[in-house]
DNA sequence: CTTTTTGCAAACCCTTTGCAAGACA
DNA sequence: TGTCTTGCAAAGGGTTTGCAAAAAG
């Protein structure tokens, strides 16, 4: 079951690396629907479903709200805005091993992965915020 | 606007605390349900919504599926098991401010917190797979 | 008496799915 | 050809919301 080269699919894998930072797969299907107003959403959701499953591309699950893709697939962790949404890379050291082994030894479970991930207020959002104190104060 | 003691409010922050480990907010509601059936689902939403954010309760947002909630207030960890989907404690220490600003000087953000869960697999479904394998084999 | 909370149903968001038609290998 | 993929619309899971009635303070 190799995958298969349709044109859909170069469309929507070309989209999401064109496109900035960590979009959603409804940010995707918008901006290829500018391009080719002839793909259907599905087609865009089952294809980035697809390409992380393969590991071509990374899928940052977000708490509240719909899921970021990422165009990079090596393992790294992320952070969110509270204020708009945005998602962008924590370029830290991996945790590794340690905690997982930690974990493991605490709960009884076979761990097999983690997932760590900030809450925060992006640098345009602090600027946001200082505007907002000047003119409420 | 200081909470109302309603009757709801007591049953369901109590049938939480009763539960065993985790429960969703529709497990809350069956178990409620069981009892009191006149308890609308809405109901219980809006109180653990209402009791988490006051912070009498914990609400570990799963990526994909059911939030479940903790009776426990405190920080701490979680894992999810990949086959069953329930939730337990990983009382491992926290990772501490330190990452919290490493992400920040990484990223640029304001960091206000992280969230830190595992995947892996329970003690019981360990066991299930051992079985499986027995049997298949 | 004022304001919050309830119960109900409908709405909501994001994602997946059934199906027949079309594209790939 | 045989099978995977597409496009559409509809369904799905989980949670929230609008509203009038009931309850709390």
């Amino acid at each position: 079951m190799p995958a298969r080269n349709t044109v859909q699919r170069a469309i929507i894998d070309d989209a999401l690396r064109r496109l900035a930072n960590h979009p959603t797969a409804d940010e995707v299907y918008e901006a290829v629907r500018a391009e080719h107003p002839s793909i259907g959403k599905a087609t865009v959701y089952r294809t980035l479903k697809r390409l992380s499953d393969e590991g071509e591309i990374g899928r940052v699950r977000i708490n509240n709200g719909a899921d970021h893709f990422d165009h990079q697939s090596f393992s790294h962790y992320h952070v969110r805005c509270e204020r708009c949404g945005r998602v962008d890379d924590v370029m830290i050291p991996l945790l590794g091993e340690g905690v997982n082994e930690a974990a493991a030894k605490a709960s009884g479970y076979r761990i097999l992965g983690h997932v760590l991930q900030f809450d925060g207020v992006c640098p345009a959002c602090q600027t946001a915020e200082k505007n907002d104190e000047a003119s409420t104060a």
